[in-house]
DNA sequence: ATATCCAAAATTGGCGCCAATTTATGCTAA
DNA sequence: TTAGCATAAATTGGCGCCAATTTTGGATAT
């Protein structure tokens, strides 16, 4: 009985048009400052028109893109003193949980980490920049989770796509990718070592130029 | 001409009902637990059905009820892992700004902070929990406001509001009100004095207690 | 030729209805 | 008497229509 629901319930989260609109807001695909016109988001992910409303007004609470009333949504492009304010909160954050990182890594996690470099550090070439990203966006869910505190790495999680709403297009040298990448490994040996003075200057340096 | 747009932006930004709701959850007035239901909510508030979907499905957003599909909306209570996650994060941040907050607070915002911390204490005997509550949001604010740092203090008023789902149920004892004040003076006290080690401590164990 | 004003088109946003699901109630059977 | 089931009530949630506002295009007057 009730096969639907059991359907349902199994599938994986059903995707919501909001992280359908967040993804094309993280990869650039929506440019900052360009208008959601909500016929053309309708037709685009092919939804209601109720539902483009509150993917919208959701996107706008978590200040991705800004509402002007009578107006419509537009994507949010910070200005350089915000997302200053908001790369100090993740250096706050992410460099305070430092120490907790290096003693709850495990010899396992150490690996896994080094492997999520080096993918990252081979995608550089092979991988598009979608790739690119998403591959940063896994080591540093990685890394961060060991801390610990699942609420923290939410709430990174969350901050961390508050600045780089174009962060494809923000890492157009490659120089830059390069000393990401560098970085990454300078952050996985300092967790190795056990020296996490060097790890929190490596994370902040990181995300200082990000 | 247009004397209604006119009326309308001067206006004080018209209040949500999500506000309202907030309000109510962060008093107690609605119990951590309760379920949230529709009809009742668009009576209280003298609201239609779509703003209070809308207002709920922000709330949820924030965490601060929790949905159920098909169940409704109940108030969110968070576990003692939880409530205690975000305290470490809230002692992060705003330890992590007390040298910036003793660094830029003028001989007034002394003033202004023992003028509030005053205030709180005044209303220990006479106030009403909820006028305490305000009262102990004022202060924080103001402390907080000091670090220069928007965004940030943008981010901890929401997570604030977090973790003390029902703050005045919390605020029971007489004894630990008290000792809220004299940590607020001996915050202040700390800042007029430069005393950024002594602010730091004063505002982990604040946090830790709240 | 340019500025201003008016009208039409387009877009946003509010509201109510109805289907789907869940919960409560009462009835029947063991 | 109690457990199980079916039906009814209540609640949630999706969808579409229409009013309000804004924008655009064009016509007229200076």
């Amino acid at each position: 009985m009730n096969k639907v629901k059991q359907r349902e319930a199994n599938n994986a989260t059903a995707i919501d048009v909001t992280d359908l609109i967040l993804h094309d807001i993280q990869t650039g695909v929506l440019a900052p400052g360009s208008w959601l016109k909500q016929i053309d988001l309708e037709q685009r992910y092919q939804c209601t028109r109720p539902e483009v409303r509150r993917a919208l007004d959701r996107l706008a609470q978590r200040r991705l893109v800004e509402h002007v009333p009578n107006r419509g949504y537009h994507v949010f492009e910070p200005d350089g003193r915000q997302a200053a304010e908001v790369s100090e909160i993740r250096i706050l954050l992410e460099t305070g949980v430092a120490d907790k990182i290096a003693a709850n890594a495990s010899r396992a996690d150490v690996e896994a980490l080094r492997e999520l470099a080096a993918r990252f550090d081979k995608l550089i070439l092979e991988g598009t920049p979608i790739e690119l990203y998403e591959a940063n966006l896994a080591f540093h869910y990685r890394l961060l989770s060991l801390c610990g505190n699942s609420e923290l790495v939410k709430l990174v999680t969350e901050i961390r796509q508050r600045t780089s709403s174009a962060p494809v297009s923000q890492w157009k040298t490659r120089a830059r990718i390069e000393q990401s990448s560098r970085e990454h490994h300078e952050m996985v040996n300092a967790i190795a070592a056990g020296e996490t003075a060097a790890l929190k200057d490596a994370i902040s340096r990181h995300i200082r130029q990000d």
